[in-house]
Parts: structure tokens; C-alpha cells; sequence
DNA sequence: AAAGTATGAATGAAGG
DNA sequence: CCTTCATTCATACTTT
């Protein structure tokens, strides 16, 4: 849109470390859109596979600031990834599902078990501790009231707009849009 | 490959502004879910520019009549774009701040240049008389009659981001990642 | 290089 | 208001 809408930076030919090269400790990358180190992806992937689906907040900040070490990253990378990582597991996870409605063949394919055999040759294996999810996963903060919803607006199959019934003959604000 | 098969309508290669491209003066009649025009998008945002951050629902009203000479559109739609454009202004702000790779100067920092102008190829500049703010009724949240008024959330410079003092207390998890 | 795939980013729609 | 899911767009990357 308006805002901050997509970057129109210059695209620059940045290569990620695909391969084991992970040379991109400081690439190039002007702008555009983020492009995680292998050693970023290890450790989302990781801390994904630890359990961690929806970081909060304080967990996207720590997680960013400990990835900012490998290459340049931002909170909000950290962010679309888990959504992004998420979502995709699911959406991998319900077409199997409805592939599987008919099983004519049941040879197995190979559907998605080549997909990637985890990243790529890491020699070093590195020893991660992370405590995620203590026992918590409480609502607490749930003191807000829930106002009328939308559902007051889904009202529209008649567009029949049902005004109060005082006095007023028409709202007192006018909004008039006089545009092309 | 993994095509719409959800989509029960027509894939229809409508073009949303991003990009500016906008091919959709008048997408063809792609159910599922609203995809605003250019035109209409370019209203929303002024009118939210113009501080309008909660709609009533005559406001709604009001602007989804207007805005469906534009193309197809409903009233949760409006009242759906209001929600989130505000809802991800803040939450923009609250992702991209915390990321600071070092402070070696303070002045020489231009921070986020990111936003650039979203001066959309109008040459023709509309006129718009809206009246907002009379004295309207409130909605139905009383907790934000005397908030912000207009430009709230357009400090786009903003050297620096204020720590919204909510965070204080620490998570109850503690996330260490100790790796290489 | 074109076509195909993987994935970052954006946003409409809900839920609570 | 906040968080999350789903879908889509744009682009980096891979394969042919």
C-alpha cells in the first residue's frame, strides 16, 4: 500500500549460503527482503522443532538478537518465519491429507519424503539450550472486554442500516468523499 | 504445484496495488475474499490519515457505500481494513525498533528510511470533504474517547522508538540459546 | 534462460 | 484491542 509496503530497494544479487557456504556472515544484501544465513535457518529450524510455533513478543526480540550475530535480521523476520514456517507445515500437512482421500494406488509415491534432508552438511553440531515453554501458556492479560464485533457490520444482506431512533435525521458528522 | 485447490472461484489474475502495478481497475468478480482496488485503498488510507482510526457504524456505512462505486464491496470489509491497518501500524512499530546492531554513533544513524513517499502516480489530486470527528457518538468503547487525534502513529522519522512500558515484567521462560 | 519451486512478506478475515 | 490463520504476491533459488 501506502506505508510500508513492499521495498522497491534495489535487488541486489545476493546468494545465500546455500551449500555450506554461509559466506554471507555480511552479504551484500541491500534491501529487499531478508535472506537468513544457513545458520539462522538451523537455529529457527531448530527451535521449531523444539516445540516453539508462536514466539511471543520478548521471544522474537531474544531470538532475532542471538541470530543478529550470523547476518542481518530483524524482530519482524523472526516473526514471518514462525508464521510462515507454521502455516506451511499445516498446508503440507492437510493436502497430504486430502491426497489421501483416494487410495487407488497405494504404492506410496513419495509425496513429500524427499522434501530436504535438513539443511545442509554442518559438520559442527552444536549443542543448543533452550528452555521454551516452561508450564505457563496462560491468559492472563484477558481483561479487556470484547465489544461488538463485527458481526454488527456483517449485517449488510439488506443493507438496512437501523438507526436509532431519536432525533437525529442524519448523523451529525457528514462525511462526503468527492474524489474523481 | 500447489495450486488453489481450495479456491472454489475462478483464479483470476487480479493484481492488488502492491507493487503499483494495479492492473485491477475492476478485477473479475473474484469471490472469496475482498481485494480492494487501488482506488479504494488509496481512500482508506487518507481517510485513516486523516486520523479516522475506529469507525462508527454509520462511518462505515458511509464509506463502503462510497467506495463500492469502486468495485465489489461490504461493509465488514471497511470495518476489517480499519482493524488491521491500525493494528499493524502498532504492531510495526513494536517488531522494527528493538534491532539495533551497535550504537557506534547516534547521529550518523538514519534508521529506519525504510517508508518512503507513497506518492501514488496522482496527478489529478482529489478533493475530499470529510468531516470526522464531530461530536459523533461513541461507539461503544469508551476507553478511547480522548485518544489520539490524527497523526498518532505517522512518526515515521521517530529517532527512536519508545519502549512501550509494558514489557516490564520478565517471561517466565528463559530462552538460551547457547550455540557455537 | 525459462520454468518450477521454496520462501519472505503482506494482508484479509476471524477468534477471543 | 490483540493474536492467529489462510491466502496470495513477490522474489530468491533450483532445476531443466
Amino acid at each position: 500500500m501506502d506505508e510500508g509496503m513492499s521495498g522497491f530497494c534495489i535487488k541486489a544479487a545476493s546468494f545465500r549460503g546455500s551449500g555450506g557456504g554461509s559466506g554471507n556472515g555480511n552479504n551484500g544484501t541491500k534491501c529487499g527482503r531478508w535472506n537468513p544465513t544457513t545458520e539462522q535457518v538451523k537455529v529457527l529450524t531448530d527451535l521449531f522443532r523444539s516445540g516453539l510455533r508462536t514466539p511471543s513478543t520478548d521471544q522474537i526480540q531474544k531470538i532475532s538478537s542471538q541470530l543478529s550475530f550470523y547476518g542481518k535480521i530483524e524482530s519482524k523476520n523472526v516473526f514471518y518465519w514462525f508464521q510462515n514456517h507454521k502455516a506451511r507445515e499445516r498446508q503440507k500437512r492437510r493436502k497430504v491429507s486430502i491426497d489421501d482421500k483416494d487410495f487407488t494406488r497405494r504404492d506410496q509415491d513419495k509425496i513429500s519424503s524427499e522434501k530436504q534432508l535438513n539443511q545442509v552438511s554442518e559438520p559442527a553440531r552444536v549443542i543448543e539450550t533452550l528452555q521454551l515453554f516452561p508450564v505457563n501458556s496462560f491468559d492472563d492479560s484477558e481483561a479487556e472486554k470484547m465489544r461488538f464485533h463485527a458481526n454488527e457490520y456483517f449485517k449488510e444482506a439488506t443493507a438496512f442500516a437501523y438507526r436509532v431512533g431519536t432525533e437525529m435525521d442524519h448523523p451529525p458528522l457528514d462525511l462526503r468523499l468527492s474524489f474523481l
